[in-house]
RNA sequence: GGAGAGAUGUCCGAGAGGUCGAAGGAGACGGAUUCGAAAUCCGUUGUGCUACUUUGUGGUACCGGGGGUUCGAAUCCCCCUCUCUCCGCCA
């Protein structure tokens, strides 16, 4: 959520910002129910502090005709005041609901586009290599070499679930372990993170559980969520918290399983492994200062880079457009990796995320600090991804293929693998 | 799963219908004392919203959360959540 108190005198920059990510907010809605809202609030506080001092005439010792007039008094005040509290309670609930569908403000140097066709390609490291034989798709791949299994997880769970098997099992492992030394050696606390998270976090870091366009998957009978991501759970990590300045910036990372009903996401660039159910993902997350977000938003994009240049898999990075940033970000870089087997001769396709949220998520998250001169403010918090194990399992793949149908596994990868290629299995 | 106890400010802890934003203590901060420190003494020490004569002052709300009773609730009643102890079960 946006700070509501500059929604009058930051209206046109507001207004543009929604047109720019391409939504429609009624404003003026929005402006009518906060006048609405502080009016109604004016009068709450003026009627309570009319009973509190109603109340306290009666305090001492008083013969009881002075007494009776007060209480009728008192009961008058107290009916009215539930009347116009109750107003008060709709009208607020009406304002909030609205008022929380305002997105981030967008950073001055963000690409304005609609959709992911429009943002903007800022770096490209690595060459793709082009294979003398007919590359092969992740799915084939996990196919002939009996790593993974769609059709037998598609009888079991359903679609878009899939088993890992055999040296694939062992290559998520690495990646992960892989990913989390990196962080490690960044200063991060590695977490594993619960899976589960209450739906009232979900929406604190931005996303809608219930509707028909939710992404998420909801348990029935609780009022909790399975987590699209692990930075649902790290950011409710100090959810309500006021954290000493002296302790930021917070560098977490969380492994966790994700979760992702991707409602209506088929068509051929989501085949197999790339938009899926479930996955294994390692987060970052970091909780800063204002003045350290923009620079610290950088490092995670460093990371990521590390990460990618370490397992020798070309990239490029897009600065996302308007359009596609998503209600929370202020600024968000993807990168694409290269996946041969995508698209009719290999294409680019997105494998990492990182967002600067700014203080839109830590204000209805709460999480604020403690400033020298004694006041407190919102954190800025920012979320990128390490490694999501299976997209970076598409890169691994297919990048790593040979000719004769092996996998050679990444060199950064073998101590974790204690194997160099992947074969077929003769049994 | 069964039985019981509890939840108050940064922490410990009092509070039993009006004098309670809340005693007392600890801690922290500021000052006095000291060559300096300890000890001692004095003072300050929560958050949100809101108004204004905007760095202050006032109003209002907050004693785990929600509802109720009452002229008036930290205090009485109901529901929920969480924590602890004992028993059972289990990885």
């Amino acid at each position: 959520m946006i700070d509501l108190r500059q929604l009058a005198e930051r209206k046109e920059e507001i207004a543009r910002n929604i047109i720019n990510r391409g939504l429609t907010i009624d404003l003026d809605a929005i402006l009518s129910l906060q006048t609405s809202r502080s009016s109604l609030l004016g009068e709450v506080e003026l009627l309570r502090k009319n009973r509190n001092e109603n109340a306290r005439k009666m305090k001492g010792r008083m013969d009881n005709d002075q007494r009776t007039v007060l209480i009728e008094e008192g009961k008058v005040l107290k009916e009215k005041i539930s009347e116009t509290e109750e107003l008060l309670k709709k009208t607020e609930s009406e304002y909030f609901n609205l008022a929380k569908l305002i997105p981030n403000y967008a950073h001055p140097a963000v690409p304005v586009g609609k959709e992911d066709t429009d943002n903007l390609e800022i770096k490209r490291w690595g060459t793709p290599h082009p294979f003398n034989f007919t590359a092969k798709d992740h799915v084939q791949l996990g196919e002939d070499l009996d790593l993974i299994d769609f059709e037998t997880a598609t009888r079991v769970s359903g679609p878009k679930f899939y088993y890992l098997k055999n040296d694939a099992v062992l290559l998520e492992l690495a990646l992960e372990r892989y990913a989390l030394d990196i962080l490690r050696s960044h200063g991060f606390t590695l977490t594993i993170t619960p899976d589960i998270a209450r739906q009232e976090v979900v929406e604190g870091i931005g996303f809608n559980p219930r509707g028909e366009e939710s992404n998420i998957y909801t348990i029935e009978g609780t009022d909790t969520c399975l987590v699209g991501t692990a930075e649902i759970t790290l950011g409710g990590y100090h959810a309500g918290q006021i954290l000493k300045e002296d302790d930021l910036p917070i560098l977490m990372s969380g492994l966790s399983h994700c979760f992702r009903r991707e409602a209506g996401g088929a068509g051929q660039y989501s085949k197999g492994l790339y938009r899926v159910h479930q996955f294994s993902k390692v987060e970052m997350f970091v909780y800063c200062r204002p003045e350290q977000s923009e620079q610290l938003h950088e490092k995670l994009l460093t990371i990521e880079e590390e990460i990618f240049r370490g397992l020798g898999i070309p990239y490029r990075i897009v600065d996302t457009c308007t359009g596609d940033l998503g209600a929370p970000a202020y600024r968000k870089f993807d990168i694409e990796a290269w996946m041969p087997g995508r698209g009719s001769s290999g294409e680019y396709g997105e494998v990492t995320s990182t967002s600067n949220c700014t203080d839109y998520q830590a204000r209805r998250l709460n999480v604020r600090y403690r400033k020298e001169d004694g006041t407190n403010e919102f954190v800025h918090l920012i979320n990128g991804t390490a490694i999501a194990i299976s997209r970076a399992l598409v890169a691994v793949m297919e990048n790593y293929q040979r000719a004769d149908g092996s996998i050679v596994v990444p060199e950064a990868l073998v101590p974790y693998m204690g194997i160099t290629r992947i074969e077929k299995k003769h049994r």
